[in-house]
DNA sequence: TAGTGGTCTAGACCACAGG
DNA sequence: CTGTGGTCTAGACCACTAC
């Protein structure tokens, strides 16, 4: 919204010419020089646009090299990693939910440490199934602080998305770090997926924060294989903002 | 490596001062105007180091508001991302490996596409039991075009890292993209790392490429669970440079 | 050696959050 | 309102690559 930003008109035309074809995977795109002349503006904004596509990972570039093309990876909006509604739609396929539980309910002692309560203290549990085009995709366990899980009690959570619903009634969601690793399927997760007990599954945990750095959210998303899988791009001389660790 | 830059060395000190303790979650970050006088540089460098900062998950910011602490989140270098090896250092443990075999063999058809070249062009295979501690950890699975391949073949893969040993040969690789899923263990999986057939394994699947765009490396990596798992923290308003897709 | 991207300066205006 | 971070300008020098 707002009106229009340089660096992002400068970003949105370089990669469109990446997805429309007009340069490919390893041609140079037009220098900085070429682009301040083409779009009237300083090397700021130029510079800033080529950071925004390096950071997607579309990009590569170094002193004296000119900024090659790498192959195009698919980047994800905020809104598209918190919410599997909104991933669905961004993928053109329809999400459906089937709601197993709704209860409030008290914490145990890894949930509470998760979400930063007191051990006992209340919280809001949704346990759903999660279609994908009206077949088993995925089991949702989410778990709210109360403040925030009061807005999930009064809502049909056979609707839609929770996440929509939380924004919508003002909740302050800035930030989240989701854990990736596999997991067999306990009972719960065989019956609803239709697969044997212990079989492979993609488990994503997330933790949801506000600005201020408060826990909102603490959950548990399983994946049936095939169903799902996450890509992420790495460029050398980049920090890389997802990293692999030792342990569950 | 060359001389002191600015913005690295201011972000190196907010960095160091956020996992010292000095600023907590959820505190400010001092302003930039108050960066730039304390460094004595303009504004640009500190707000590239910002930037840095932010792309790493570090930080939050936006209009209006300061600069805030998110919860730390570890961030990792190129080469841990991706040489085993290089991972295990920096997480302070010890690798190994045991090298199943080494082959230069033809190239089946979904091999041939990932790397580029005809189906049935020979390539370079590796197969490794890795260990972590000298537990067995994950079973690797190395393809390389013969181009790159070829440093592979007169090298002891029981000795150690072969990215190391292909950066030293002078190979370019400048970029990877690694796609996660979960699988069941096949036979040679649950053999290696005893498990039964079918146990949910950590699959990491990763493409190499030169700058220019040329794939150099197909791998397959399967972790047992509870040896890794990847985080990655997102903020809104960000675009995620990690997204998940539909489909194996 | 010519041209590139990386770094830096010293200014400026604006939208927005907070008191 | 004041101060913040977001955006932008118009210059400059440097390290490096490719020729």
């Amino acid at each position: 919204m707002s009106t229009t930003q340089q660096h992002r008109d400068i970003a949105a035309h370089l990669r469109a010419a990446i997805r429309n074809g007009d340069v490919t995977p390893g041609d140079p795109l037009p220098s900085e020089s070429e682009l301040c002349e083409r779009f009237g503006s300083s090397r700021g904004p130029v510079r800033q646009a080529m950071a925004t596509l390096r950071a997607e990972g579309l990009v590569s570039s170094g002193r004296g090299r000119r900024t090659t093309v790498l192959d195009m990876v698919p980047t994800q909006s905020f809104d598209g990693v918190i919410s599997y509604s909104e991933w669905c739609r961004q993928s053109g396929l329809e999400p459906g939910q089937v709601t197993q539980s709704v209860a409030r309910r008290p914490a145990d002692a890894a949930l509470a440490a998760a979400l930063g309560v007191a051990t006992g203290a209340p919280v809001v549990s949704v346990f759903r199934l999660r279609l994908l085009d009206g077949e088993p995709a995925m089991v949702e366990r989410l778990n709210y602080t109360l403040e925030v899980g009061r807005h999930v009690l009064g809502f049909d959570t056979d609707s839609g998305s929770i996440y929509q619903h939380l924004i919508e009634q003002g909740v302050d969601i800035d930030n989240a770090t989701r854990t990736i690793d596999a997991v067999g399927a306990d009972e719960d997760d065989a019956q609803l997926l239709g697969v044997p007990v212990g079989s492979p599954l993609l488990r994503v945990r997330r933790r949801a924060f506000t600005r201020a750095g408060t826990p909102v959210e603490a959950s548990d998303d399983r994946y049936l294989p095939g169903t799902a899988s996450f890509t992420v791009n790495s460029i050398r001389g980049n920090q890389s903002p997802l990293s692999m660790v030792v342990g569950a």
